[in-house]
DNA sequence: CATGTAGACTAACGGTTGTTAGTTAGTTAT
DNA sequence: ATAACTAACTAACAACCGTTAGTCTACATG
């Protein structure tokens, strides 16, 4: 038994790993079920065949893309729930997750928004973590709704709201590349936390 | 040239529009790309060819639920931007013309947000119609925060935000049928409208 | 040098796709 | 009564789908 080192190609990456980025990209623009396996192929410059050296089906690649950014997501939360900060800043921490995951991976999120429901196998497991990172949202809300920091309005309207404009993110995000991570994030906040802030002082 | 009487089925509609409305269903579903003409022949219980005795193919299908409610949109922008009220109305105009065409389409929604690229002839104009639809939001919010009635942040975040959350719609409403149009339009409008007013006066 | 492996290839498979052709039973119009 | 139309059917086509089998070459390891 000995050592075994990844080739990388020019890019840095494996080539497995290059074709899952390849095809979240393709994913994105026609969704998965648009794109065949000689798409992909052509989009990485070999046959399709030659593409199960490295994966062992479409199903996988899915699979790769969505679950990987899926418990993410649920990491991301588990870490902010726990956290000592105010409500608000909670609510600042779930932007700045959304926006540096979607910066990270904006192909990606095309799939976990438009293409869950082609999980087969892992479907069931999908639908648990989106439904635990819902719950623990509304969550957020409803005690910053108890302590007062957030206007007293349905708690799950608020929640769908904010989540929503933040799923939506990968989609304007790209057009928007002259304002870095920090500035977004800090405008997004901006926009959808002081408007539900109990005593809007902004100005 | 005599009056012809179209032949309408046990729900009040022709066997064309049936058709069109349980394609909408699947393709909310699945997407377009995964529904086939025989799955959506078996939702209709017929046989796959009988179809085009109907439609003309399944692109046509696609592009008489997008296009349709495309225009019902840009029409209802029309209205809104020539109303003589003020800016604030006119957004909680806006928040009704989505909770309206969802309500009573939530299908053809999933489509217009999600399928709208596999449009082929008619993508250019679709593309046109969302574009200016988009314009029109932006103005309305820029001289809300010229006059004062909204609150000075970015135009566009502020837009996306706002419409991001509306065309989402069709994902929750369903599930909140309990609360009848004028409740749900008026919670999202406390929400998102409430947000960005300048004197935050809601309580 | 011999061997093993990674990663490309060609060829082909069985199944599915959207769609057309041709037919037929039932209804409506003249 | 006859002609025309509507809307279903069966059968089939050519193209395309994901995937497998088997092969070849380049390179790394012993």
């Amino acid at each position: 038994m000995s050592l075994k080192f990844q080739l990388l190609n020019s890019t840095g990456q494996t080539r497995k790993q290059e074709i899952i980025k390849t095809a979240a990209k393709l994913f994105k623009e026609k969704g998965y079920s648009a794109v065949t396996m000689r798409d992909l192929a052509k989009a990485v410059n070999i046959r399709a065949a030659s593409l199960y050296n490295h994966i062992d089906s479409k199903q996988d690649i899915l699979k790769s893309i969505i679950i990987s950014l899926a418990e993410e997501f649920t990491n991301g939360m588990e870490t902010i729930k726990n956290s000592d900060v105010s409500i608000i800043d909670k609510l600042r921490a779930i932007v700045s997750l959304h926006v540096n995951i979607t910066i990270h991976n904006t192909y990606g999120m095309a799939s976990l928004n438009n293409d869950w429901m082609h999980l087969e196998d892992q479907l069931e497991y999908y639908l648990s973590l989106r439904k635990n990172y819902e719950e623990d949202f509304v969550e957020i809300i409803k005690s910053g709704i108890e302590t007062k920091e957030i206007r007293d309005s349905n708690p799950e309207i608020i929640m769908f709201s904010i989540l929503t404009t933040l799923r939506s993110l990968y989609l304007w995000l790209p057009k928007k590349d002259d304002l870095n991570r920090q500035e977004l994030a800090k405008n997004l906040g901006d926009v959808l936390i002081n408007g539900i802030n109990h005593q809007s002082t902004t100005a």
